[in-house]
DNA sequence: CTGTTAGCGCATTCAT
DNA sequence: ATGAATGCGCTAACAG
């Protein structure tokens, strides 16, 4: 009886072929397999092609969660991000990829977009503590993992933090530069905006878009100039809206705007030119972020370099795994890239 | 010796803590640490606070490969795909990964960019063979996995194959359909272009635009109009490259265009823009997917059901982990957004 | 309620 | 060159 139960129960689970499996059906022992699966070892060829004869008759797949256990070797990354449809992220996260594929890591992204998202990462029971490391985008961290020890390796890219390796650009400053720009190619009589994006104050926050628009309006506000500030949602016709509701037809003044992203200033010059407003004539536009769409609208932007914030990141990584204990922070100047506007 | 060498070794290796060093801690067993952890079994209160802090203090986390090891629940599904930094894509993933986190589901991602990534999956020790199922995006599929049996649960995301689920458009369909409108809207003069996409003929292809491209050239071949095709870059500005290799200044002829993508729709447009030229008046231009960005241009466009397709897609995972065993297939209409060109 | 124990699938000595 | 045995960290009976 009890025999015959747990016969049952062996075949109704439908489980997949083990190493045990392969074993048995190539007359080996477990070891050999193991031997054979990992090219480790000395195994005469004849044993290896029978092996891997029933290999691919069962189609066996090792299983990865016991061999890590076994072996204690995961080789995986995460990667925390807010928004994989933004392309800013993906562009990164491509990047990354990229570079970590040659060295045989998984990169497994976490998209935190909502508050759902952020409660599993919370629960220490999550994928994410199991991983090598952890790449955070963005994020302000110390709201993520809270008062909760972090996985061991944390890099920051895009954001800063004391106690962690960081790669980031100064936000503040690309608002001084951006403001800078816009008074040097504005007139005397210029209608001044500010198209941004308001982030909620919650577990999420960034805290970049707040300091863009902190050092754009500190350094208008020293040269008294008065500026309308707008927020706008991050999505494609976000600028657009916003300029709509700004500017009903062509204003008599000149226009300076400063769009904090590019996916506001695609919109924001669209707008523009609907209204037949020729750039450097009728108005000044800068944004951030050069993503490949700024080159196709020939908008002036303020470049973040995100092939060297990929590559910094990895290779802190990698310095850190070859046993780097000093934490490093890398700041990165952005230029502007001069275009139509 | 012995004893100081064990040590040393397990100081050396920073291991993390496990249940059993949360056990010894709270002095209590560690099947009572795992049913606190769970939250499952009867715990009294005052052991299970005991156990929490001790987890608390020593920053515990659950080994999640022990774990799944030992209840056969993986709970991830993986998520291949040709290039996250597509909106198309990410849109996708977005939609399926929210409708997931409800049930406690991590989605994986693998992208497909090149022949490393590929080669990574095609060893069978990579972790997709570990997770409960796949969802592939636009790929042809039996490249993927050729010969070797693929994993359990596959469901295809805008591709289709007879021997699994699947949810797609009809993208002959969406040829003709662009043909038919442009036939429709354009003058008996007129000049008709292609520009589409042209996937190298690969393990990668997915023949998608390849679709496109016969079912809108049959159509017009039955109509006698001679089209002229014209290869683009899959970037923001492939399809203004192409225009501007096709038209150097606002031609005699009306002008009617199949753009097989959003994508390249939104570089078209914005050049004939630049050469002055009216949509509808001088061109007309259809293009495939009704990206968020297609609105903000007033692209014409054939949209692609993208949240049916997310939704489809989820549904069939969750029915066949109920015991679904016969195969589904969807097809999705595609309906012309018509806008300004 | 709680502790003990038997695997989960594999890598890895240690014998042979 | 190969097989048997041990343990990775955890869950799930089982026995108190």
């Amino acid at each position: 009886m009890i025999q015959i139960e747990k016969k049952d129960k062996k075949k109704s689970k439908n489980t997949n072929p083990t190493i045990k499996d392969v074993a048995r059906l190539a007359d080996v022992g477990i070891a050999t397999v193991s031997r054979v699966i990992n090219n480790s070892g000395k195994v005469s060829e004849k044993t290896r092609e029978k092996v891997l004869s029933v290999i691919e008759e069962l189609a066996y797949t090792p299983n990865i969660h016991a061999r890590t256990l076994s072996s204690k070797n995961i080789e995986s990354l995460s990667f925390v991000v807010p928004d994989m449809g933004n392309e800013f992220y993906s562009i990164i996260y491509s990047l990354l990829e990229k570079r970590l594929s040659r060295s045989n890591y998984r990169l497994i992204v976490f998209p935190l977009i909502d508050q759902v998202a952020l409660q599993k990462i919370k629960q220490n029971t999550d994928m994410i503590y199991q991983t090598d490391g952890v790449f955070i985008c963005s994020f302000s961290i110390s709201k993520i993992f809270q008062n909760r020890t972090p996985p061991k390796k944390i890099i920051l890219i895009d954001s800063f933090d004391d106690r962690f390796d960081s790669v980031y650009v100064d936000n503040e400053k690309i608002g001084e530069t951006a403001a800078e720009y816009l008074l040097k190619n504005s007139p005397h009589k210029t209608n001044y905006y500010l198209i941004t994006f308001k982030e909620l104050d919650n577990e999420f926050t960034s805290f970049v878009f707040e300091k863009r628009d902190k050092g754009f309006l500190r350094v208008m506000k020293q040269h008294n100039k008065r500026v309308k500030v707008v927020y706008a949602d991050l999505m494609w016709d976000g600028g657009y809206k916003a300029m709509e509701s700004l500017i009903k037809r062509k204003p008599k003044n000149y226009v300076s705007i400063f769009s904090t992203c590019d996916m506001l200033g695609v919109g924001v010059k669209k707008y523009l030119e609907e209204k037949n407003m020729i750039p450097k004539k009728d108005y000044s536009l800068i944004s951030v972020d050069n993503l490949p769409i700024s080159r196709l609208f020939r908008l002036t932007t303020i470049r973040q370099p995100l092939s060297e914030m990929a590559e910094i990141a990895y290779r802190m990584f990698i310095s850190s795994l070859k046993g780097r204990e000093k934490v490093e922070h890398h700041k990165l100047t952005c230029k502007i890239v001069e275009r139509e506007t």
